[in-house]
DNA sequence: ATATTATATAATTATATACTGATATGTTTA
DNA sequence: TAAACATATCAGTATATAATTATATAATAT
């Protein structure tokens, strides 16, 4: 029962992981660190057709990085946490640290 | 060129999170963070086939989240900075508390 | 009531991804 | 030198995923 336990983890954190794999979805959830935004403006912003936006919407709804919120006509989409910026802050330290990496490898390569 | 630069930077981020999308890449990224372990190690810990381990610790190299050290026949896998550990953690609670907000959503909706 | 606007959904298609089994390559041991 | 061990790679297959087009649904304006 724990590995069942630790193996449902695993494949929810996965989940959450892979709301951040497509680079259509990174580009609508940096639109929200902007603050919350309707699915015109993440249209707008994200150069992603409306029916894109919509499915991965419903997509970052499903793996609870986003929450919506009706206003009339208008669905307000906004990070459900703070820590989903965080993320994105950290990975992009991660990734820098990787690029940094790469840089003084290919120097070493060349002595 | 500016586009094209922050296209990059959301296909590499997302390249990142890629890494984390699996539940075998998941679960061998897991193992990481009690120290270095080698391909044998890891297949132990993880229930994965060889080559299956190995094939997602060649991809997990690739997106730069972890790096290899021979060491005679045994290759030693390490994660390649401590952020990665730090990103695995927040996740954790950004899930616990998606749990949480499910949980209270729920007794809401019985009301 | 109808038209317009905003958004979600369905069906289809193309592409990407994950696993297995077989096998190749490199290191150590006998 | 050959066998054993550790690991990487390849080919094939099955499944998952992303985008598009068409269309449905809901809210607002006329």
């Amino acid at each position: 029962m724990l590995l069942t336990a630790q193996t449902n983890a695993i494949s929810l954190k996965a989940k959450l992981f892979r709301g951040f794999s497509d680079p259509s979805r990174l580009s609508i959830l940096e639109c929200l660190l902007d603050g919350p935004r309707n699915v015109s403006e993440i249209v707008a912003a994200t150069d992603l057709s409306q029916p894109n936006a919509s499915n991965h919407l419903a997509c970052l709804r499903d793996c609870g990085l986003v929450t919506a919120a009706q206003e009339g006509r208008y669905v307000y989409y906004r990070l459900s946490d703070d820590r989903v910026a965080n993320l994105l802050t950290l990975a992009d330290e991660v990734l820098a640290e990787v690029a940094r990496g790469v840089y003084e490898c290919t120097r070493v390569s060349q002595t």
